[in-house]
DNA sequence: CAATCAAAATACTTAAAAGGTATTAAGTTG
DNA sequence: CAACTTAATACCTTTTAAGTATTTTGATTG
C-alpha cells in the first residue's frame, strides 16, 4: 500500500475514467491502469467494473473511497499538527509553580501565554524549588517558577519580575498608621518568616538584609507559606516581610506598609527556570511570552 | 509523503536508534537515515535530536508519531473493510418489499440474512411491483420482493417460496364450519380482491383460476392491500382468497379455510427480483441466504 | 452485421527513487 | 587521546514507476 496508489485511486473513482484521471494526475494512462490493477490485487478486491464507457466503482470500491479520503485528511492533519508543534504552537507544557506564586505575576503570565498560544495545553504542578529542579531534570516539567535561585550548571533561569519588599502588620500595631517604615525599626519586632525549607529561601534573604543593617531579627515563628504568615499577622503574632505581590492577599485586620532605608538592593526576583540545553519549541514560545510580559511591565 | 516513510519513522521513533530500526526494517542504515531526513525536510520540522546515543524524539516528533500510528490503523481498517465489502459482508443493501409481504416469509428471510451478515445494513423500502422495477433500474434498490412476475430482459428473479391459496371467510358464513371448501363453490360468492393496480396482479390470477374452473367471479369489492381485504371479510363484505402466509394476520371474526379442487396449479410464488447483470457481492450474499432459506423450507 | 469508436490493457523502453556497500564525521568514554 | 558508537555522506545497484507505441475489447452505428 502506498499513498500514491490511494491518490490515484481517488482520482479514478471520481472521474470514473482512467484517461481523464491520468490527465488530472499529470501522468499518462498506462501507468495509472497498472497502479489501479496493483491496488486491486493487493486488496484482493475488484474496486471497479470496467465498462466501455469507463470505470464504474464497485460497492467495495465505494467503501475504499471513503476510507481513502479519510486517510488523506488524516495525513494532512498530521502534517499540519506536526508543523504547529514544531513551531511551539501546539502541544502540552508542564509548568511548576510554588504555593504563594499563584498570587499575582504567574497567573498574568499564564494568561498571556494562553491568549498567544491557545492550542498549547498548560498543566500546572505545585512544587517547591528542590522538587522543581528534580522534575526539570527528569523532564516531568519544562518550566518552573521560583525565587532566590542559586545558579546550577544545567538549569537556566530568566527573571520574570522583581518586587520590593513590604511589611505586613496588624491594624492594631502602631506601624499600620505610618506611611512607611524604616527597615532599621524592625530590630525589636517579632518576625514571622517563611518558608522554612528549600535553601536558599526567603528567610535567608531577610536574615541577610538584617545582618547588612547591623541587627539580628527576632523571629517569632517560622512557617511554610505566605498565606499562613499573613494569617498569623492577622492574629497578632508579629510582623512579616513579603514581596509586594502579596498585597493580592487581603485579610481583615492586616495592612501592607512600604519599607524604607533598606540596607542593600532589596528587591526580590521571581524567575522561571528551565533546562539549559532545552530546545523545545514550546519552551521557546513560553519564554517569548515571559519576555513580552517583562517588556510590558517595564512600561 | 509516503507510507513507507511513516513506517520507517515509527520504527526509528520507537527504537530511538537508526541502526537498530534499520535492522528491524530489514534495510541497511544509510537509506533509513536518508528517508528520515527527507521526511523532516518535507515537514519542515525536526523530528529528532541527534545524540551520540541515538535519536531522541522532539515534541513535534512525538506529535507526528501519534498521528502516524493513527494513519496506519486507518490504512489497516480501510483494507479490512474493503475486503469485507468485497466479500459481501459489509455495506448497505436496499431491499424493496410490498405491503402484505411483511406478514411471514420476508421477515424470516431478512432475519436469517441479518444473522448471517450482521455488518450489512438492510434498508427496507415499501413499494409496489412497478416501483420496484423502476427503482432496480435506477439502482435505488438492489433486491425487491414480489409475486406474479412477468419476465423482463434486464430483471432476474428467484422464487423464494410458493404458497397455497386459502379462503378467508367471516365466522358467520357457513363455509367457516367446513374443513375445506371446493373452489367451484365460490361461483356465487361475493369476492373481495386486491390489489387493483400493478398488472399482472393477484386479481388477474384469481380471475384466471375462475375462468379455468368455468365461472366468472362475483366481485364485491376491489381493494389495495391484504389487511383491508381481511378487514372487509371481518365486516361481512364477502369472502377473499389469499396466500396461506396471510394466516399470520389474525382478526376477530375471520377464519381461514383450505381450498380444494383447484382448476390448475394454484400455488402463488413469492420471488425476489434483481438486476440481471448485477455482480454486487451484497446481492450475492443475499441470494445465498434466500437459497439457504428455500432449502430449509423444503425439509 | 461488419465498421467504427472509445475505452482499458499490454509490451517495451526510459527515468526516478529506493536500497546496498564502503567510508567518513562527530561526539562520548575509558 | 585512542577506541568506540552513532549518524551522515559518497557512490553504485536494483527496483519501481512513468512514458510511448500498440493491441484488445466491447458497445454503437451506418
Amino acid at each position: 500500500m502506498d499513498l500514491r496508489k490511494l491518490r490515484y485511486f481517488i482520482a479514478v473513482a471520481e472521474e470514473e475514467h482512467i484517461g481523464r484521471a491520468a490527465m488530472l494526475l499529470n501522468i499518462s494512462q498506462p501507468p495509472l491502469t497498472r497502479q489501479i490493477h496493483q491496488l486491486e490485487e493487493e486488496l484482493g478486491v475488484a474496486l471497479f467494473n470496467r465498462t466501455p464507457k469507463g470505470m464504474e466503482i464497485t460497492e467495495a470500491g465505494a467503501m475504499f473511497l471513503d476510507e481513502a479520503k479519510n486517510i488523506f485528511a488524516l495525513v494532512e492533519q498530521a502534517t499540519e499538527r506536526t508543523q504547529r508543534a514544531g513551531a511551539g504552537r501546539l502541544g502540552r507544557l508542564d509548568v511548576a509553580i510554588f504555593g504563594s506564586g499563584i498570587l499575582e505575576t504567574i497567573p498574568k503570565v499564564l494568561l498571556a501565554f494562553r491568549q498567544r498560544f491557545p492550542d498549547v495545553k498548560v498543566v500546572l504542578h505545585t512544587m517547591d524549588k528542590a522538587a522543581q529542579i528534580e522534575a526539570l531534570r527528569q523532564r516531568r516539567i519544562t518550566v518552573g517558577f521560583n525565587r532566590l535561585l542559586s545558579p546550577l550548571p544545567d538549569i537556566a533561569s530568566e527573571v520574570v519580575t522583581s518586587e520590593n519588599l513590604l511589611l505586613v502588620v496588624n491594624d492594631s500595631h502602631p506601624f499600620s498608621k505610618q506611611q512607611c517604615v524604616d527597615f532599621n525599626d524592625l530590630k525589636a519586632q517579632p518576625l514571622i518568616l517563611f518558608p522554612n525549607q528549600g535553601r536558599p529561601n526567603f528567610i535567608d534573604r531577610v536574615n541577610k538584609l538584617c545582618q547588612e543593617a547591623g541587627f539580628t531579627p527576632t523571629v517569632s515563628q517560622e512557617v511554610n507559606d505566605a498565606v499562613t504568615a499573613v494569617a498569623l499577622v492577622a492574629s497578632g503574632f508579629g510582623v512579616c516581610i513579603l514581596p509586594e505581590s502579596a498585597t493580592a492577599l487581603q485579610l481583615p485586620g492586616v495592612s501592607y506598609v512600604p519599607l524604607t532605608n533598606m540596607p542593600m538592593d532589596s528587591k526580590v526576583d521571581l524567575s522561571c527556570i528551565y533546562r539549559d540545553n532545552d530546545k523545545s519549541p514550546l519552551l521557546k514560545s513560553f519564554l517569548t511570552v515571559v519576555r513580552e510580559f517583562k517588556k510590558a511591565q517595564a512600561e
